[in-house]
DNA sequence: TTAAATTAATTCAATGATTAATTACATGCA
DNA sequence: TGCATGTAATTAATCATTGAATTAATTTAA
């Protein structure tokens, strides 16, 4: 054992001799290389090794730095995902109790996150709301513990006030508004191929679900309020 | 070579000797098994091994009967999700001009066939959606090719006589009717274990939904037409 | 010269793919 | 009717590859 074993936690302190020649904290690149690959491939799917080659070293590092791959997610969690989607939280605290608003702020929110972290709707997509991903039971319990119940009770409390479509189910409601903010942007590649070569605009699509959101399909009476 | 090789086709034939005590065609059972799984898991994190176990089989039955992984999956292609998905392209046929009809269609015939295979959701999420997915182009090019643009074509056909609210976008309205009905149906476990133990109505789903896009959020001025 | 950072090489299990042997039935033939 | 035989269906065993995890050796700077 004469190898140095930062085992459980970060070596982190510079100034010890590294012979990197690259860029940053090369503990920093790899969780950003990995958040990007496992939001492409899928986290079950994504070798270490897959990783370590794209941030050209060794896949000894990943062990050096994570210990094995259950600490690496574990980590890509605590200063990846956590972090990114915090501000969703404030977001919506600051918002009022008018429902058009907070769905605003939800929208607003997440296209926000979005476009600071473009690996985060995939990696939810395909980890958290499917039935056998990795991160649902960690999503629940760290990341928005209740916050879907915390937007569904403001949507209640919204229409015993009568500001709120009566015919709609607040719970639902919570469900239709991930559907409409999170899916597309999940989906980009597929619309931008789909509809021939735009770019998916994000500002055009927020306005487009606030649009929806305010009147439905139906042709508007009345001017809109945006 | 004293091996029977099907080779290139489905063996097929009854009447053969086959020692299954099992019930029905093993080949329709192992595609079954697999859908499930490869919704559950993901197509590329699931091995053969897994799914022939779960089919109570050796995986060498999953080369008899399909050759390697890339064919089985082939296989699931043709044999499960194109027929799955077929019956939505006449639900949309048959449905109107009118931009509530069709949707109404859409809504409709995306619940029938996700009642029909609960797998689909999950499979379409992780495999089409997701930009490392193993099914994107073949989800383009066979099973619903141009469909997206037929849909969003129709709409804009409304929009032009005044049918459809004017503020919304022909394409992003498909983008937003797929994530309402897609989304929360593949997230089905998620939505359940984020408002209690009560299951997803799909019913109550399809209301809601057809509700939100009549009016919207606001408080309704009419009475709902459903 | 010392310790962190990194590479190279190694081990062990799991996976995909394949082959050879085995089972069980159906049919032809006596 | 009963037996031999061919063939589809299935299992057991094998092989090469890949992946995760580990260890030893090497580099680099403080």
């Amino acid at each position: 054992m004469t190898t140095a074993k930062p085992s459980s936690r970060h070596p982190r302190s510079r100034g010890a001799g590294r012979p990197s020649g690259d860029d940053g904290d090369l503990r920093e690149r790899l969780l950003d290389v990995a958040a990007a690959q496992f939001a492409r491939t899928g986290i079950e799917a994504t070798s270490l090794r897959a990783i370590a080659t794209e941030a050209r070293v060794t896949p000894a590092m990943l062990h050096y730095y994570f210990g094995d791959k259950a600490r690496f997610t574990q980590a890509l969690i605590e200063e990846r995902l956590l972090p990114a989607v915090a501000p969703l939280r404030e977001h919506l605290e600051q918002a009022g109790d008018d429902p058009r608003a907070l769905v605003e702020a939800f929208a607003r929110g997440v296209g926000e996150i979005v476009a600071r972290n473009p690996w985060l709707p995939p990696l939810w997509v395909r980890e958290v709301l499917c039935e056998g991903g990795s991160l649902r039971e960690l999503m629940f319990s760290r990341v928005v513990p209740n916050l879907p119940q915390m937007l569904a009770q403001r949507f209640a409390v919204a229409q015993a006030r009568g500001l709120l479509n009566a015919a709609l189910d607040p719970r639902l409601l919570v469900v239709s508004l991930v559907g409409l903010t999170l899916f597309p942007a999940a989906g980009a590649p597929i619309w931008r191929r789909a509809f021939g070569a735009e770019e998916l605009d994000t500002d055009a699509l927020l306005n487009h679900t606030l649009a929806l959101l305010d009147h439905g399909v139906g042709a508007a009476e009345s001017g809109d309020s945006s």
